[in-house]
DNA sequence: CGCAGACTTGACCGCGCTCAATGCGAGTGG
DNA sequence: CCACTCGCATTGAGCGCGGTCAAGTCTGCG
């Protein structure tokens, strides 16, 4: 049965984005039906990187931006002394690489955390399409203008915030993106390790490690691991007060 | 010689871009002269605002983007718990807006750090031209993607870096900001109190002074009030090592 | 001249970093 | 099947940067 497969050569890369569930958060859903097609010609779709692959390296030159299908994605900028700041975690029906649109390379460096499938965009191609459909266009501006706000809110997380709270809103972030989902929004396993957390948030892993202790003796949390059960959003919430909009909503 | 000014009459409110000495840093330079004047019409031109009025107000409906021709601009994000968080610092030529782009309301507030004039960008009209001029709709992107890496720099900043540091940072970018303009990068009036800085580099107003006296103890630099004077740009370097780039490049 | 706001300086202390040791689970090979 | 290792996570002890609180000084403006 592994050769006779007729249908697929047809259109053998063609992605059909109506099929996929994520058509509700990824760039379909700016897009009428009729115009469909003009977006699913563009994508190259069904790469697969395994646990630790790049999906791209920072000040190569920039190709395409990418939207995650399934698994997960870190983002980070190496500097000129070899330090690694972790800039951001990419779930399913998210895109990644809009920090260098418009740019000639790569701002960061995106990293597969787990086995991780993409749908890819030439921007060459998505610029074009995007002059022709203003919705698409808008939708751009949109998702380009919210990564701006992701991370002021990340920066005003790190500036004005205590390890207690910048681990609250991580695990509040990461819940409502499961949910968004229609996963569980209480159970679910961190893509990333201590270390990526603590990177992203301007902590210590140590830090990182005796706040899930801390929340777990007082009952908020559960963690065992990379898994994790929320068992009181609302302490969550409160511990984190003002950041209930997240660094990433 | 109020009275007679015939000409002016011909084009009342029309921008002139390519009389401003901003235009190489302004939208103008990603367009060609024979289409500059489709951007010319779109913009409302001449708005000018006194130390301390708002160009406009977060959660109210998004309107337009603006650049800066004379002045300094702030940008805010007020918390649900009345905290203020500065986000950027705008100079002339900057756009000041684009994180709110693509979104119904503004995500921030913008107050005028002394008296500023801008130019103004309706936003549905600018969606309506870079559709149609791809190399204005790839400036756009640019400048947005721009943002979203000062944006990554400064929380890298605040996540990694001390006191010093940070405060070597905002002066080199400050500097190579008057530069870009043909000002003096080593004599300059910061725009913004003291207050401003703090809360932008997540420090508190004390931290700021000791910094300040500290490197002018040391020779680096020279600072009465608001006036600076860089004596030492090596060491700020050296200081803010890895920030060469800056938070605001 | 006097007041208010901005800026500076000093004393003190706590959060979170550092360093170091230990615990733990998964994969490997004898 | 156990011993070993390697990476990751946890826990503890000590300390330094920068926040907080409180005065004091400077500056511009009515």
């Amino acid at each position: 049965m592994a050769q006779a497969i007729p249908f697929r050569q047809v259109s053998p890369l063609k992605a059909s984005c109506q099929q996929c569930s994520l058509s509700n958060l990824c760039l379909p859903l700016a897009i009428g039906e009729n115009d469909l097609a003009r977006l699913e010609d563009i994508i190259q779709q069904g790469r697969i990187f395994n646990r630790g692959e790049h999906i791209f390296d920072q000040s190569t030159p920039y190709r395409s931006c990418f939207a995650v299908k399934s698994g997960s994605i870190k983002t980070s900028i190496i500097t000129e002394s070899g330090e690694e700041q972790v800039t951001g975690f990419f779930m399913p029906g998210e895109l990644v690489g809009l920090d260098s649109i418009g740019g000639e390379h790569y701002a960061c460096t995106a990293k597969a955390l787990e086995r991780t499938s993409v749908c890819e965009f030439p921007i060459d191609r998505l610029e074009e399409l995007t002059g022709k459909l203003p919705g698409l266009q808008h939708h751009m501006y949109h998702l380009m203008s919210q990564e701006i706000q992701n991370s002021h809110q990340l920066a005003m997380l790190l500036s004005k915030n205590t390890a207690e709270e910048r681990i609250a809103a991580l695990l509040l972030s990461l819940s409502s993106r499961f949910q968004r989902r229609r996963m569980s929004p209480t159970n679910f396993s961190l893509p990333m390790a201590r270390n990526d957390i603590a990177n992203f948030l301007g902590l210590a892993v140590e830090t990182v490690s005796r706040v899930f202790t801390r929340f777990q003796n007082q009952g908020i949390i559960k963690a065992r691991g990379r898994e994790v059960e929320l068992l009181d959003i609302e302490a969550l919430q409160l511990v984190s007060r003002e950041f209930s909009r997240q660094c990433n909503n």
